[in-house]
RNA sequence: GUGGGCGUAGCCGAGCGGUUAAGGCGCCAGGUUGUGGCCCUGGAGAUCGAGGGUUCAAAUCCCUUCGCCCACCCCA
C-alpha cells in the first residue's frame, strides 16, 4: 500500500477548517499592516540557500532536498522562506520601488529531518518580510504582526523571546570572548559543544546538556559587546514593543540557525513544554540581500509554522469555524423522477444553492439516512406524485417538517430559507 | 545520523502459543407498501506490517526488515 512519504502529511477535509482559519487571519493582518502576498517557486537554485542560510549549517549540510533536473541544474526544495523572497526582490528590481517593500507568503517548506512531534519533512510557513529599511519600528511591527496573529487566533500565554546578536562589525569581538570563555572549560563541555566551539560558537549558548548549562550561564553575553548602532537599534525595538504593549523577555542565549541574521532575533514560545516548541521566529538580516548580489539592503522578517500553530490551537482547545457543508440533498423515487432530480440539482447550483444529488439508486429510506449523515439542512424529494403535480417535496431536516412546493419555485424558496 | 516505544478491519481496540481472530465506532442493507436522526436485526470489511525461524500448533516466542510515534541533533 502506498503511504504519504515519511514526514509528509495529508491535510484531510476534517482539518481544513483550521488551515482556512489561520490563513484567513494571517491574510487579513497582512492587509492591515500593509504587506502584499508573494509566491515564489517551490524549488530554487541550490546555491541560493548555501549562500544565505550558511554553508556550515545543519540545514544546508544535511537537511536539504537537493536534486539535479534533466538539464543538469542543481535545485533545492525551499528549506526556508526568506532567501527566495530576497532573490525575487533583487530579480524584479524592487529596490527601485518605494521602500520598504513589505511581502508575505504561505509556502511549503522542506527539510530532510527525522520527523517527530511538530516537525515534518514538509511543513508550511506563513511569513512576512520588510525589505529596504533599517528602522527598528519595522522589527517591532513584524513582531507585532506575529503577536497579533497568535492573539486573534486565540492562543494563550505565548512568550516572546528577544535578543540581539550584533552585526559583522561587533559580533567577532564578542565571539572571541565567548570562545575564550569556553576554551577555559573545554574539558567539561559535551562532545557537541566541542564541535560548536570550532564551527558555530554562538550555538554554544543554547546547548541543553546540564553540564554545559552553567558554563553557558557564566559566559559573556552579546549585550555587553554590542556596538553603539546595534545597541541603539535594540533599544529602539524594545521601546516600540513597549509602545505596543507587547511583553517580551530578553534572552541572551537566544540564537538562530541561519547565518544571515543580524541584530534582532526573536522566537515565540507556547506554554507547553515540548521538544519542538517554537511556533514562530525571525529576525533582522541586513546583509542577506547584498550576499545575494543585490545592493546593500536591510531586511527584517518572521515566519511561523502552520502545523505547529494548529497543534497548539488544538492543545488549547481553540475550535475552528466549520466550513460550508451540504445545504440541500435531492432524493428521488423511480427512474423518471431521477432524471428530473438530476436537472433540478443542476438548477439549484446555478441559483447558488449547494446541492447534492442522491446516487446509487438506493431506497428512499437509505437516501434520507444519507441526507442526515451529510448534515443537509433540507431534503428535496421527487417521486411519481410530485412529477404528476409539477411539485417538489421540501423537507426541513432539523424540524422534520415537509411541504409541497411548485417545481418552478423551489430554487427561490431555498435561497430564501437559507439566507 | 543516534537512542527508545509501538505495529490486529477505514478508526479505536481485546486476545499474548492451541478449534471458524472479541467488542465498539463508522459503512451497507432490512424492520412491508415513498422518508433521516433513537432502537432492533443482518451484512461487508483483517493474508493479525512484511520476510524468515522455533514448535505437533504462532496474531501470540526469536531474528531480520519496513513503517509509525517519541526523544537527541537541528528547527517553524
Amino acid at each position: 500500500m502506498y503511504r504519504a512519504p515519511r514526514g509528509t502529511n495529508d491535510i484531510l477535509p476534517a482539518d481544513q477548517s483550521y488551515w482556512r482559519m489561520v490563513e484567513k487571519v494571517a491574510a487579513e493582518l497582512s492587509r492591515l499592516y500593509g504587506y502584499q502576498r508573494i509566491d515564489t517557486p517551490v524549488f530554487e537554485d541550490a546555491s541560493l540557500f548555501v549562500r544565505t542560510v550558511g554553508e556550515g549549517t545543519d540545514i544546508v549540510e544535511k537537511e536539504t532536498y537537493t536534486f539535479e533536473d534533466r538539464g543538469n541544474n542543481r535545485l533545492t526544495l525551499r528549506p526556508e522562506g526568506t532567501a527566495p523572497v530576497c532573490r525575487a526582490y533583487i530579480e524584479h528590481g524592487m529596490a527601485s520601488l518605494p521602500q520598504p517593500i513589505k511581502l508575505y507568503y504561505f509556502a511549503p517548506i522542506f527539510r530532510y529531518d527525522r520527523p517527530q512531534a511538530g516537525r515534518y519533512r514538509e511543513h508550511h510557513q506563513f511569513g512576512c518580510e520588510a525589505l529596504g529599511d533599517l528602522d527598528p519600528a519595522l522589527d517591532a511591527e513584524v513582531i507585532g504582526l506575529a503577536w497579533e496573529l497568535y492573539r486573534r487566533l486565540g492562543l494563550q500565554e505565548i512568550s516572546l523571546q528577544l535578543n540581539s546578536i550584533g552585526h559583522p562589525g561587533c559580533r567577532p569581538a564578542y565571539l572571541q570572548k565567548l570562545v575564550e570563555h569556553y576554551r577555559a572549560h573545554v574539558q567539561s563541555i559535551c562532545a557537541d559543544c566541542k564541535v560548536r566551539l570550532e564551527k558555530n560558537p554562538l550555538r554554544l549558548l543554547d546547548c541543553k546538556e546540564p553540564g554545559c548549562q552553567h558554563i553557558a550561564n557564566a559566559a559573556p553575553t552579546m549585550a555587553g559587546y554590542l556596538c553603539a548602532e546595534c545597541r541603539e537599534h535594540l533599544e529602539g525595538v524594545q521601546s516600540n514593543l513597549e509602545a505596543l504593549g507587547i511583553p517580551f523577555q530578553m534572552n541572551h542565549r537566544l540564537v538562530r540557525g541561519f547565518d544571515y541574521y543580524t541584530k534582532t532575533v526573536f522566537e515565540f514560545w507556547p506554554p507547553q513544554e515540548g521538544a519542538q516548541s517554537t511556533i514562530g521566529a525571525g529576525g533582522r538580516y541586513d546583509g542577506l540581500i547584498e550576499a545575494l548580489g543585490g545592493r546593500p539592503t536591510p531586511g527584517v522578517g518572521f515566519a511561523t509554522g502552520i502545523e505547529r500553530l494548529i497543534i497548539n490551537l488544538k492543545a488549547q482547545g481553540v475550535e475552528a469555524p466549520t466550513i460550508g457543508g451540504v445545504q440541500v440533498f435531492v432524493g428521488y423515487k423511480g427512474a423518471e423522477a431521477k432524471k428530473a432530480a438530476f436537472t433540478l440539482t443542476a438548477e439549484l447550483r446555478e441559483a447558488g444553492v449547494a446541492a447534492v444529488l442522491s446516487t446509487g439508486d438506493r431506497s428512499l429510506k437509505a437516501q434520507m439516512r444519507h441526507a442526515d449523515a451529510l448534515g443537509a439542512r433540507y431534503a428535496l424529494i421527487l417521486g411519481s406524485k410530485e412529477l404528476a403535480e409539477g411539485t417538489v417535496t421540501l423537507r426541513d431536516m432539523a424540524r422534520a417538517e415537509q411541504r409541497s412546493v411548485p417545481r418552478g419555485e423551489v430554487a427561490q424558496e431555498l435561497l430564501r430559507l437559507l439566507a
